[in-house]
RNA sequence: GGUGAGGUAGCUCAGACGGCUAGAGCGAGGGUCUCAUAAUCCCUAGGUCGGGAGUUCGAUUCUCCCCCUCACCA
């Protein structure tokens, strides 16, 4: 039975490029509502940009901008990089536009209206230079607790104590550098704590299938300590004014109109992209798609960070003004780089550009990003190596290749239609089936590896069945055929991941997709190879690596004092050296040792004695490590594959604006040295004791 | 600090209403085929299932304590 469902994404900030943070949440929604739709469900999915606030409205002033003119740029940015996903959002519109001011101001006279506003006072940081009130994220000062200098209003980065800004020592502007001082203004805050709402916001995040356990937990401890929402911000403000008297000069706080963005793109967009045969004026759109028990469900994607907006504060939004609550809201986890935060100084921030730039094909990082999403709120790794390997193993090697070997012995058999293969056949129908099931539960993972099932069977049983000897041999034949609709069995279910490669695979042979009803089985029907299967080009590390080139200007700032190459390689030198004292095994124990490959080396530019490598110690990402071996090493190719060995706890550090990340033994004396090496049998990442 | 999640083979993870030799994929090592993108296929990993205590005939799977990691703190 086929589902109505109106479909959201969090609104990206119109405040810079998409990045590939970003691209989990879309990739995720984007393939399921692709799979939604296969299965003949008519789904709409809604996305915006994120126009208000302090950040734009401050950004916009320093590029001599208007505000929305300066959110508009971004926005038209962002839609061409999604696009060029294949994202495919039905509307991609704003949250400074008419539509949301209205429901901003229906919104907010419904929280009127029961009562549910109401004033108070609040002590802030104000900078009289730029005469504003300053958001956490505005101030920065001496952390109170630890003393550490330089830290935002809220959080102290190298102890993680939150605070209040007004407690920071030396607080200053973060604009002019001016110490701010305390002052006082009225907000309108929202009362959460009011029985009715509070009952109403647990019922919600209680209830079955709305949110997923871990998540349920994580704001079930939100609720039990449930504080009032402030909802007004003090000019200057990007924003849309409050039209209360009692607030008079106040605007909406961006988070407030965020989330109301959803609805009224979504009225936007019935109002006036689709079709006019299908358009809908606002309140028929209102009764078909938000009203309390509408015939459509009402799904938002978002990540673990916002998720205080839309699980607390948004299901009461919507009570308030009568409209149906979420009845599902799927949360996913942040994006790391190589194991750690994206950065901008390690050249780990990558913008969606970025990636298209290094040349690569984007649904390589749709298949990546499924082969890792599960339903929960895992943080998703994105290491330059695994991209790689998964790409090479699951696309290349198995999927494609297979294509591409089945084609080229059908071409030598000719048509053929044959009875289905009892085991390949039973294999592929039990993975289609599951994987219904697992993309509604965006078990993306499960998903992707039973495609790669059913082509790991069928290399298996093309290799044990040798057609190649005879193609057109009955048997052999049956199997050809078999392993043809099998791969027609892994595109469906890898069309709504890689819509392009799934479509090229079945048309290679011979088929369009059709829906895909329950119980599909494409062992049906004659087979004939009409074109070349897609393939799939095995990546190199050269070419992925070229995601975290550090840009020239993202380079840490300014090193101070580059130390010298001979401090950069830890030398065990053949002459006896000065003894300064005897250690103890714990002195020694504290020195971690690890084997490590090293898989690329290049000299560092303007600096004759340092190279730079690339080395595996067997973690997630491989380390980069400057080495001052260069004099020993004119052809540093020479030290690719060699297993050496790495100090894998010492403290990173710059050198020639390159983070290196630990050091390796060198024995001798440049240009004799030689690195110190272990044999082939030991492992990247083994601890040398 | 509070709340939540998690710590299982080099890496990413699955799993266990408590019980045969703890699994998969990738990587790595060895072998094989040659239809195919040097792809496929076969063999090989001896991991205290974070540490300690408890319950039990028996725990990695249950309980408690501790350690570590991550997220959020409006």
């Amino acid at each position: 039975m086929s589902e109505r469902v109106l479909v959201t994404s969090a609104l990206p900030y119109a405040n810079g490029p998409i990045h590939l943070g970003h691209m989990v949440e879309h990739v995720q929604t984007d393939v399921y509502v692709r799979y939604r739709r296969s299965i003949g469900d008519e789904v709409t999915w809604i996305c915006a940009a994120d126009a208000h606030g302090t950040p734009i409205e401050v950004n916009a002033g320093k590029a001599g901008m208007d505000p929305a003119a300066f959110a508009e740029k971004y926005r038209a940015d962002q839609r061409r990089d999604f696009e060029r996903f294949e994202i495919a959002h039905d509307t991609y519109y704003t949250t400074h536009s008419p539509e949301n001011r209205k429901w901003a101001y229906r919104i907010y006279d419904a929280l009127k209206a029961k009562g549910l506003i109401y004033k108070k006072s609040v002590e802030q940081l104000y900078c009289e230079h730029d005469k504003r009130f300053l958001p956490d994220r505005f101030v920065k000062g001496t952390c109170p607790k630890c003393g550490t200098p330089d830290q935002y209003g809220d959080v102290c980065e190298s102890c993680g104590t939150t605070y209040d800004p007004r407690e920071l020592l030396q607080p200053a502007c973060a604009l002019c550098g001016r110490p701010p001082v305390v002052r006082a203004s009225d907000h309108a805050y929202v009362n959460l704590r009011k029985p009715e709402v509070h009952a109403l916001i647990q019922g919600w995040v209680e209830a079955e299938g709305h949110l997923e356990p871990g998540v349920r937990a994580q704001v079930s401890g939100w609720l039990a300590d449930l504080q009032d929402w402030c909802i007004t911000r003090d000019p200057p403000y990007f924003g849309f004014p409050v039209q209360d008297p009692d607030f008079p000069g106040k605007f909406l706080y961006v988070w407030v109109d965020a989330p109301i963005g959803y609805l009224s793109s979504a009225e936007h967009h019935f109002a006036e992209e689709v079709p006019p045969e299908r358009r809908l004026a606002p309140e028929a759109f209102e009764r078909a798609w938000l009203a309390e028990g509408a015939p459509a469900r009402l799904e938002h994607f978002i990540g673990k960070d916002i998720l205080r907006f839309h699980a607390v504060f948004w299901p009461a939004m919507l009570w308030a003004a009568g409209l149906k609550r979420p009845d599902r809201m799927p949360v996913h986890g942040h994006l790391t780089v190589n194991g750690e935060k994206m950065s901008k100084s390690r050249g780990t921030f990558v913008n969606a550009a970025t990636y298209l730039d290094a040349g690569l094909d984007p649904e390589l990082l749709r298949y990546f990003y499924c082969a890792n999403l599960g339903p929960g709120v895992a943080d998703l790794d994105l290491s330059l190596e695994e991209f790689r390997n998964r790409i090479n193993a699951d696309l290349a090697n198995n999927i494609a290749n297979l294509a591409s070997r089945v084609a080229a012995l059908l071409q030598r058999a000719g048509p053929v239609e044959a009875r289905p293969d009892a085991e390949i056949r039973e294999l592929a129908r039990r993975l289609l089936d599951e994987a219904r099931a697992d993309y509604l539960r965006l078990q993306l993972k499960a998903v992707v590896r039973g495609a790669s099932e059913i082509a790991v069977l069928c290399n298996r049983r093309v290799q044990a069945g040798k057609p190649w000897e005879n193609p057109s041999g009955e048997e052999q034949r049956a199997l050809l055929w078999s392993v043809a609709k099998a791969l027609l069995a892994i595109a469906m279910i890898l069309r709504p991941v890689m819509p392009r490669f799934a479509g090229g695979l079945a048309r290679a042979f011979g088929a369009e997709l059709p829906r895909w009803d329950e119980g599909f089985d494409p062992f049906h029907g004659p087979v004939e190879v009409r074109e070349k299967p897609p393939q799939i080009a095995r990546l190199e590390a050269r070419q992925v690596e070229r995601l975290i080139a550090v840009a020239p200007e993202a380079k840490p700032a300014r090193v101070s004092a580059a130390p010298s190459p001979a401090e950069t390689a830890t030398k065990v030198t053949a002459r006896p050296a000065p003894v300064p004292g005897v250690i103890g095994y714990e002195d020694f124990a504290r020195v971690e040792l690890r084997v490590g490959r090293v898989q690329a080396a290049e000299p560092v530019p303007k600096a004759d004695k340092l190279l730079k490598l690339s080395v595996d110690v067997g973690e997630a990402a491989p380390r980069t490590i400057v080495a001052g071996i260069a004099p020993a090493y004119p052809d540093p190719s020479r030290l690719v594959g060699l297993r050496i060995v790495v100090v894998a706890n010492l403290e990173p550090r710059p050198l020639r604006g390159i983070l290196s990340q630990g050091m390796l033994l060198a024995a001798g004396e440049a240009p004799d040295l030689q690195v110190v090496t272990v044999g082939e049998g030991i492992a990247p990442g083994a601890r040398v004791k």
